[in-house]
RNA sequence: GGUGUCUUGGCCGAGCGGUUAGGCAAUGGUUUGCAAAACCAUGUACAGCGGUUCAAAUCCGCUAGACACCUCCA
């Protein structure tokens, strides 16, 4: 039977702002879609934290034996700068600086994105569309849009009409808005627009002369507006309906709302059955943003080549900070934050590797059902990682214990034991054991014969050798364990 | 100005009406040739004021502070 039968996941829904029971439009299967990256720039690690969680609830689903088709897009056009009626194409603007084809910086952010998903081991979603290879589809849905009365066209631009659409439904269902209270205190802008009123958002933007990115459609030469391209991918790859859509706090309002005005408009249905949104990731007690400079890139903590940290950490260890607070708080990212999660999980893992050696007994002295009760009700709990780990170090004690003689697991209890925890910790959070992968042969070799050594020079009490050996393989971080077993060691 | 969220022990961070969250650090102990590492045990909280309740970190009100959104943002 499939997991998901005894597991009755609960899912925080933003639109309700409850918790509510997770129960998709077709059993057995998940339709997600979460908002991908625009990429004009590197991905920084607040961007990351997103889609670090939604790995976890794609991991997570699929551990319970959900079917789920996940799509992430990658906004590759159609993103404006500043106000998204007068601006610039973003990914337009930085080919410009840079002097590069427009196509060359996607590539290269691209690039970018997928390598740092692969050094932080998430799993691929099913489905990475574009915003420019679906021109075509959004072109169509603007047509629909305009045929039902909520676009209209001024120079050659289109755009949706929110205060037609805001008489049959609510505009700012999502993030608590009304549209009078908008009006009211919508800045006034500078620039002319082409819009009935300033709520109104581009579906459609004509290009001028030197606008490189540009396509041809029945108003003018030029480009989607950033809002289209998720209700289209969405809707083409998932249905007009489909069971949870996923991005960060920061994108309710207004492009969520946007989302709903015009995929409810084509369809006649409310598109998304559980909005979850992430927190975001503070640096320096501010919102980590491209915008701001006020951010960290993924990739400079793993190399250690960054002013805001003391030194390099694993990715797993960025996993596990992440995972220790939940998705829907504000977390502060700090060196020391880091450096006492880096302990916690060194903490974790080397019980991982522990209990690969522990034999079974003929009691159990813990109760392994009960405990894999507890973390599953962690997770189905909205996705309740803080409490999981919690959980995990449970596991932790019980192992530790195990190895002091002071507890014991029977083979069968050890075996399930091993399973949960094993799943956990790789499957569904998808950590890494980096210290074994790192052990070449050649150094397990060198360094257990220097542990032989200097067994031989303690046995004669010869300190000063064993000293010496110790002190200097610590020198080079290697940290000797004497045990009551003979010495393990362990790379720092 | 509008809207929303948050304020937990030395630090990070759960909990959201009654039971020890957890991690890091600290203290004591076990272990050790001495250490390190490891393990075991333990303490200090719920921004302030007022209210509801048999019972409040948890609900309500006020005050102070922080953050976010309202404009591109994960």
């Amino acid at each position: 039977m499939e997991l998901y039968k005894e597991n009755q996941l609960k899912v925080y829904n933003s639109l309700s702002k409850t918790k509510e029971e997770f129960k998709p439009l077709t059993d057995g299967y998940v339709g997600m879609y979460v908002c991908g990256p625009t990429v004009y720039s590197n991905a920084h690690l607040g961007n990351v934290r997103t889609f670090m969680f939604f790995d976890v609830v794609y991991r997570y689903l699929l551990h319970l034996g959900y079917k789920v088709r996940y799509v992430r897009n990658i906004t590759d056009a159609g993103h404006l700068e500043n106000d998204a009626d007068e601006g610039e194409d973003r990914i337009a603007k930085k080919a410009r600086l840079e002097e590069i084809e427009p196509m060359e910086v996607v590539q290269r952010y691209t690039v970018d994105f997928h390598d740092v998903l692969k050094n932080y081991n998430f799993l691929p979603p099913s489905i990475e569309p574009t915003a420019t290879g679906h021109i075509l589809e959004q072109i169509e849905m603007i047509k629909e849009i305009i045929e039902k009365g909520f676009g209209y066209e001024v120079n050659g631009s289109v755009y949706f009409d929110v205060l037609a659409y805001n008489k049959e439904n609510h505009y700012g269902i999502l993030s608590g808005r009304k549209v009078e209270d908008l009006i009211h205190n919508t800045r006034t802008l500078d620039g002319q627009s082409d819009k009935k009123n300033p709520q109104d958002f581009a579906l459609w933007k004509k290009a001028d002369e030197r606008h490189i990115m540009r396509w041809p459609s029945p108003w003018s030469d030029g480009f989607p507006g950033w809002h289209l391209e998720c209700s289209v991918m969405s809707t083409k790859y998932l249905g007009e309906q489909f069971d949870i859509h996923g991005g960060g706090m920061d994108l309710k309002f207004p492009h969520h709302e946007c989302e709903i005005a015009q995929s409810k408009t084509c369809s006649g249905k409310n598109p998304v059955s559980y909005w979850m949104h992430t927190n975001m990731l503070l640096l320096n007690s501010q919102k980590m943003a491209k915008s701001t400079g006020n951010f960290i890139l993924p990739n400079e903590i793993l190399s250690g080549k960054n002013n805001i940290l003391p030194k390099a950490f694993s990715a797993s260890v960025v996993r596990f900070f992440n995972m220790q607070a939940n998705y829907r708080s504000i977390l502060d990212f700090s060196g020391d934050a880091l450096e006492a999660s880096e302990k916690g999980h060194t903490k974790l893992m080397e019980a991982v590797q522990l209990l690969a050696n522990v034999k079974s007994g003929k009691t159990s002295t813990f109760d392994v059902l009960a405990w894999k009760k507890d973390c599953y009700a962690a997770m189905n709990d909205d996705f309740n990682t803080p409490i999981l780990i919690a959980h995990l170090f449970d596991a932790v004690k019980v192992i530790n214990l195990i190895k002091e003689d002071k507890a014991s697991l029977t083979a069968e209890d050890l075996l399930l034991f091993t399973t949960v925890l094993y799943n956990f910790i790789f499957d569904v959070l998808g950590l890494m054991n980096e210290n074994s992968q790192d052990n070449s042969e050649k150094i397990n070799g060198v360094v257990a014969l220097l542990i032989k050594l200097r067994k031989q020079a303690r046995d004669n009490k010869d300190w000063a050798l064993s000293d010496q050996i110790r002190d200097e393989l610590i020198a080079l971080g290697i940290q000797l364990k004497d045990g009551k077993d003979g010495t393990t060691f362990s790379l720092n």
